[in-house]
Parts: C-alpha cells; sequence; structure tokens
DNA sequence: CGGAGATTAGGACAATTGTCCTAATTCTGT
DNA sequence: ACAGAATTAGGACAATTGTCCTAATCTCCG
C-alpha cells in the first residue's frame, strides 16, 4: 500500500483542516504532521490555495465513493435517506468535537471569501442532488428538491450544536425524530 | 450620545469578528475601522482575547435585551417562539453573508480550543433556556427542554444553508414549515 | 493656572506566516 | 553504470502577527 509523499500530505492537511481550520493550519504544521521538510511540500503544492483545493477535490471524492457505497447498501431509497441521517450517530464522536467537516468547512472559507469557497461548496451540492434523487425516487416530484434542502438543514443543525452543547442524547434525540418523520412521511405519500 | 473610544472598539471587534472570523481579524484592522493608533488600541485591550471576551459579553447583553424585548412584545410563548423563529427571515441579508452570529463563532473558537469557547457558548445557552421556558409555559413538561434544543437545531442548520446556497426561497420555506409545526404542535398541546 | 492621570500616537520587538531558491539526494530508463 | 529527471532538505525572504514601550497630548480637578 504505498502511499505517495503526495496523497501523505494531503490526507495530513485534510485532517488538520478540520480538526484546526484551514486559517489555523500552517504549511509548518502540515509539513511536521507528514515529517518532511517545508522544501520537500513546496514541490508538490507551491501555494496554501493548492493544498486547499486538493483537499476538497479529496473530500468531493470521498463523498461520491460514500454515496455510492450507500446506494449499493440499501435497496429501497427510505433505507439510503436513514443511511445519511445515520452518519451523525456513526461519526458523532469526531462532529462533537470538530462539527461536521462540510459545514464548517463551508463557513470558513465564506466568511474569508475565499475563491475556493464555490468548490467546498459542491460538497452541500452533492449531498443535496443525492438525496433529491431520492425523494424523486420516493416520488414526490417537485418536492424532492425542498425535502432534501430540509434534511440537510437539519442535520446541519444538529452538527453544530452537538460540537456546542457535547450532548449524545441531544443527538440520538434528534435522529430518531429525523428518522419518524421519514417514516411518517414516506408513508402518506403516494409511492411507497 | 458619546459612545467612549473602548465602546467603538468592541462596535468594530464584533463587526470584524462577525465578518471575517476572529482569527482573520487582527489588531490593525480593528484600529483601522476605528480610526485610532495600534497603541492607543493597547492601551484597552492589552490581549487578543481580552478584546474577544469583551465581544461576547457585549453579544451576550444584547441577546439578553432582545430576548427581553420578544417578551415584552408578545404575549403567549407560541408568540415569542415565532419571534424567535423570525430572525431568520428579519436578519437574512446578513444570515446569507456570514452565517448565524452565534453558530459561526462557536465552531471556529471549538476548532481553536480556545479559552473563550465556553463563554461563547453561553450565547446558545441563553437561546436554549429561554426557549425551554416558552415551552414550559405551553405546557410541555419534561419535553420542553428537548424541544428548545429542537428549534434551536432547526434555525442553525437553516442559517449555515442559507449562506452556502443562498437561497431567499428555502429559508422562507424553512421558516414557514417551522411555523406551521409549531402551530401545529400547540393545537395538540394539553395547554393551549 | 498647573500638575496628575488618562488617553493617544508611533514605532520596536520577536515570532510566525506563506512563498521561494539552491543544492543535495534519490529514482528511472537505457 | 550513468545521464537526466524527480524528489527532498534546509534555509532565505518580506510581510504580517500579537505584544509591548515611550513620549506626546489631552482632560480635569485643586
Amino acid at each position: 500500500m504505498p502511499s505517495t509523499t503526495r496523497e501523505r500530505i494531503v490526507d495530513a492537511a485534510d485532517q488538520l483542516i478540520y480538526e484546526h481550520g484551514f486559517e489555523h493550519t500552517s504549511f509548518a504544521q502540515i509539513a511536521d504532521s507528514v515529517g518532511i521538510s517545508r522544501g520537500n511540500f513546496y514541490h508538490h503544492f507551491r501555494t496554501k490555495n493548492d493544498i486547499l483545493d486538493a483537499v476538497i477535490e479529496r473530500r468531493l471524492d470521498r463523498t461520491r465513493d460514500m454515496l455510492g457505497a450507500w446506494k449499493a447498501d440499501n435497496d429501497t431509497p427510505l433505507g439510503r435517506i436513514r443511511a445519511f441521517v445515520h452518519i451523525l450517530i456513526d461519526n458523532r464522536a469526531l462532529i462533537e468535537r470538530y462539527g461536521c467537516p462540510v459545514g464548517t468547512l463551508c463557513a470558513e472559507l465564506g466568511k474569508l471569501a475565499h475563491p475556493a469557497r464555490g468548490r467546498a461548496n459542491e460538497l452541500f451540492v452533492l449531498f443535496q442532488r443525492w438525496l433529491r434523487r431520492q425523494f424523486t425516487e420516493l416520488g414526490c416530484g417537485d418536492e424532492a428538491g425542498p425535502l432534501a434542502m430540509h434534511v440537510l438543514a437539519r442535520s446541519q443543525g444538529v452538527s453544530t450544536l452537538a460540537s456546542t452543547f457535547q450532548d449524545e442524547a441531544f443527538v440520538r434525540r434528534e435522529v430518531d425524530d429525523l428518522e419518524n418523520w421519514l417514516l411518517q412521511f414516506s408513508a402518506n405519500n403516494p409511492v411507497h
């Protein structure tokens, strides 16, 4: 499993940016974390925006993989949406410490008016389109888009408050509530 | 209306921190924004944490004032909760640009493991306790706490996605949805 | 008026930042 | 084995950061 230096840099940068934020992550920290010199780092990424771009592309790839896996693992659109909601439980330890990787990155880049802002937002778009497709398959028609945004918004809210209050019971309650809403919703829906 | 230099510093810092984040706001920027020298600034606030503390205290004060005003302006707990939800509409322009001032600050300080983190979280606690009281007055008993967190979480989610997607229709839809949920909820409640 | 204390200006300071350069070392293909 | 390319190390660089100092100015009370 030979991971290239470049890959190891992107791995370390991804994690550090998630844990400490983009602006609070320096070249020196990333280089130290990987165990290479800054000169070597510079050979692979010439600017801080370059490494940020690579991290975002990596997250986009991994998100696509994750969405594909959820699709493969679940026969029904309802099951797939539940898989999405369930990341709040599966990743709750990290979310309670550092928040949602997507939401916190987009929030930071938005405040910085950073050039990579749009590309980072694509992470949200990926989830939104995927959720919309599931709701469409559920037979929601024009409501699929708004419903996708609704699920996305509620998940984001849970993430934000989870990292503030560090309250696991709250997370589980909200996930249960969201899942019940989904079940009740799909039961009332024309196609089920 | 003679505002002291100190007050003008806190005002400017508050706004800059909201717009650009705490870490991306420098002493020099704040001093420039107020129109004073860095030396003068240093006379009032010796460290960056001091100015952050003052900004947080100011936000806490203003939040208490706002919650008090909502209480004075609305006769029923339902009306008060609606007033809370409605900040998403009233402040939508700012929220679409910079997100929620509370959520984004807590998220940033959390990633920095900043000493002022706990004090910033008190902003959320203020809203949470206030909302809980309204639900208690509605007769929700033990459910008042979870309901308060639920409303808080959904508002946070809307704020986050509002600044990413900059979609006013989405915000209005979610606020309508939340208000309808409130109405339906209180209608089904023992005390109404 | 005069002097003490608060306020202000302007700059010094070391540390850190992102960026860049040069010279070694390692790898690759022939 | 050897030339050329890719990779790596170690530092230089100007700019910016938060912090701190000193001296000038202002304010206000006796």
